[in-house]
DNA sequence: GTTTTCACCGACCGATCGGTCAAGCCCGGC
DNA sequence: GCCGGGCTTGACCGATCGGTCGGTGAAAAC
């Protein structure tokens, strides 16, 4: 089922691609990354591979182009390659799969991963970026389809199924924001310990049953 | 408290600045927001508020400042805004008002808030930046203070400071990506559902039954 | 009545943008 | 030999970028 795995440099899925556009892609990806889609030039593209910028459009057609190889092309199989990590077992540990594969994803493809995620995410009249909201649509509907398994199951409360999909894509989407890789924790070491958090949450005490009559601010005491 | 308050359109404290300069901000903040700071001309700017381009040069020295005005001054007060609105309490009750505070002054300066957040956060020259990066760090020790101060009073597991920051801020700071107005739920309201999601986790309580046969699910509770 | 101040504008600047094009370079097949 | 075809280039294009300049008109200050 990998075998969407031609990689290079964290680029995904872009099979039967010559070595310099692997290049171009790996480059693009990082300036997308870092400076966003309409603060990067081609010139700067160009630069960065120490090709002229001709070169660029030989091998693509305009900017928009690779971008779309970036972006579209690296969140194509995010689906794929998070749903053939979930193993067969309780649904909240689906869930937690779902995270760690999804850590994993950003962990391989990060430039990519913060190129599509960053640039010109609101712009309406994109027409391929259409097709990459279908494909996080379909992610975030898998999403959904796990928690209410575990909602069924029993293993989770009765909570806002969207709600709490936004939740848990929360703390991986924004990631990027802060994460270090040359800190210790791995992405998916940081999935697994948000996971902890939200599943079993951070409320200290077996559960004791509720309190419910009361209102919340006087609550709990257990002065230190 | 609320000395800062003077606003318009959402643009937050910009005191003593006249009816123009206001409308320029607010505009500029909103095409920031949808579009990005590269993505955004300082024609685009003009046409938007129906003045000249010359106009803007006359309140404003450069297109950056007009941007420091939108993103820096609006974080500006962002720790003061949820400072003083932490009532006395549980700490756990701090943190909820804490996300509850920060959900409500992304309501009111929503353009600003997603400009600050998007535009070129990493930018290698940050030096335009450091001043508001200074502030957000402020922002987020106060809310490590506040965690810290929820696991001394026992309310709270012995967790990971930081990162439980982090998770908290990420279900915050992601909001802008999803957020619709036009729906039912306030941010307010969507924060105080993530406060409970993540304090209270999303386990079902003892009362659920258990399932006579059911293998336990793979050793995931945690003991304090 | 004169001068100063201030909001405002149209024309313009050099630089850079995305993109084009004709021509060279290189290398395997005749 | 020399012939095609893919890789690569520098010169160039119109458009747009951020920013400047000289000036206008009306109110405020003297």
């Amino acid at each position: 089922m990998t075998e969407l795995s031609t990689m290079k440099d964290g680029v995904a899925n872009q099979a039967e691609a010559s070595d310099r556009v692997l290049q171009i892609l790996a480059e693009a990806g990082r300036l997308f990354a870092s400076k966003g889609f309409e603060g990067t030039s081609m010139r700067d593209i160009a630069l960065a591979c120490g090709i002229s910028k001709s070169l660029l459009y030989h091998h693509f057609s305009n900017k928009d182009e690779i971008y779309a190889r970036v972006a579209v092309g690296s969140t194509l199989e995010l689906y794929l390659f998070v749903r053939d990590r979930i193993p067969d077992g309780p649904p909240s540990q689906k869930i937690r799969a779902f995270m760690v594969a999804t850590a994993e994803y950003f962990r391989r493809y990060r430039w990519a991963w913060i190129a599509s995620t960053t640039a010109f995410w609101n712009d309406p009249d994109r027409q391929r970026h259409k097709e990459r909201l279908t494909r996080r649509d379909r992610f975030e509907n898998f999403l959904r389809g796990l928690i209410q398994e575990a909602i069924d199951a029993g293993e989770i409360r009765k909570v806002d199924v969207p709600m709490t999909g936004r939740l848990i894509l929360s703390s991986l989407n924004w990631m990027h924001r802060w994460y270090n890789p040359n800190k210790s924790a791995t992405p998916e070491q940081i999935a697994d310990t948000f996971f902890d958090m939200i599943f079993n949450g951070l409320r200290s005490g077996e559960l004791v049953e509720l309190p419910a009559a009361e209102p919340p601010k006087a609550g709990r005491r257990k002065s230190r």
